[in-house]
DNA sequence: CTTGCAAATGCGAATTCTTTGCAACAACGA
DNA sequence: TCGTTGTTGCAAAGAATTCGCATTTGCAAG
């Protein structure tokens, strides 16, 4: 995989050096990084590049259906390589893990759905929070975020 | 109205008025509201009420569990009661509109998540984006300008 | 290879959403 | 009634993201 730029290209806009060095991080990276994350890994290679730019490509990306925008906490967002399957996320509550996960349940749902309320559902995100295992195990004096019967 | 405060009460903490007025008027309005939606319709109920003290006790109502925080755009945050079946949302990309649904299939997939990932889920929260009934006759053109303007 | 121009960049300032510090205030148990 | 301590309002601080604008730069036409 020599080609920095994904099979879609860049669409017709401009092949700059910024842009490609922001899709080459992207790509490796290949996880789930924020714009923050993007900015500062960009500017080890570039010092001089603006957060303004990181900011303004991901937007690019993100329209042209290179990356996709994830909303993990509450916080800032998150972004993250467009994948072939679509995936969904699982985040520990206690350490703040983030695993990603398929589940034919979910297309099945999103078809269902779909028919139920004569929507054309282009996109499905799901997220689901908890405790793994590790976490999990022990203190269950939860005294807050506590789900009772759900 | 004595009642507005729900059936787990304020635990310990006052009980004081814009607090009574807040919870009251996330229990009316049923659905999603943002902190601003909440603020404005706070003051015209007591002009003085302060922005600050409706996140405060935004983030109080969500500590105790009374209601829960979606992140439905990429923008600010939405709040809405806890509702006793777990329920989800359909955006439509044209026109804004949020649909709630309640799907089996989420359930099934929650269990079969939580045994292959042995996670302790407690919460889920499903997004799905697309085009409701209204908005998707029509132009099929679907590559980038497909945001309506919203 | 030059040139022209729109697109893109960098920078800082502006916005938007949310949190915080602090002094005045008020709930509620003693 | 009083005192303690949680709450409030306000303004300022912060974090995340966008915008305005002058300056570059990609790229295609000459």
């Amino acid at each position: 995989m020599t080609e920095a730029i994904g099979p879609r290209g860049l669409a017709g806009k401009r092949n700059t050096a910024q842009r490609r060095l922001l899709l080459d991080l992207i790509q490796q990276a290949g996880g789930h990084l924020d714009a923050d994350d993007l900015y500062r890994r960009a500017r080890e290679r570039e010092a001089g590049i603006s957060l303004s730019t990181v900011y303004r490509n991901l937007k690019l990306f993100k329209e042209l259906g290179l990356v996709q925008e994830r909303h993990f906490a509450e916080e800032h967002h998150h972004y993250e390589v467009r994948a072939r399957v679509e995936h969904h996320h699982l985040v520990c509550l206690a350490c703040g893990a983030v695993v990603d996960f398929v589940s034919p349940l979910a297309e099945r749902m999103k078809q269902q759905v779909g028919e139920d309320h004569d929507f054309l559902i282009s996109g499905t995100e799901i997220r689901m929070e908890g405790y793994c295992a590790a976490c999990g195990r022990g203190s269950e004096s939860d005294d807050l975020g506590a789900e009772g019967g759900s």
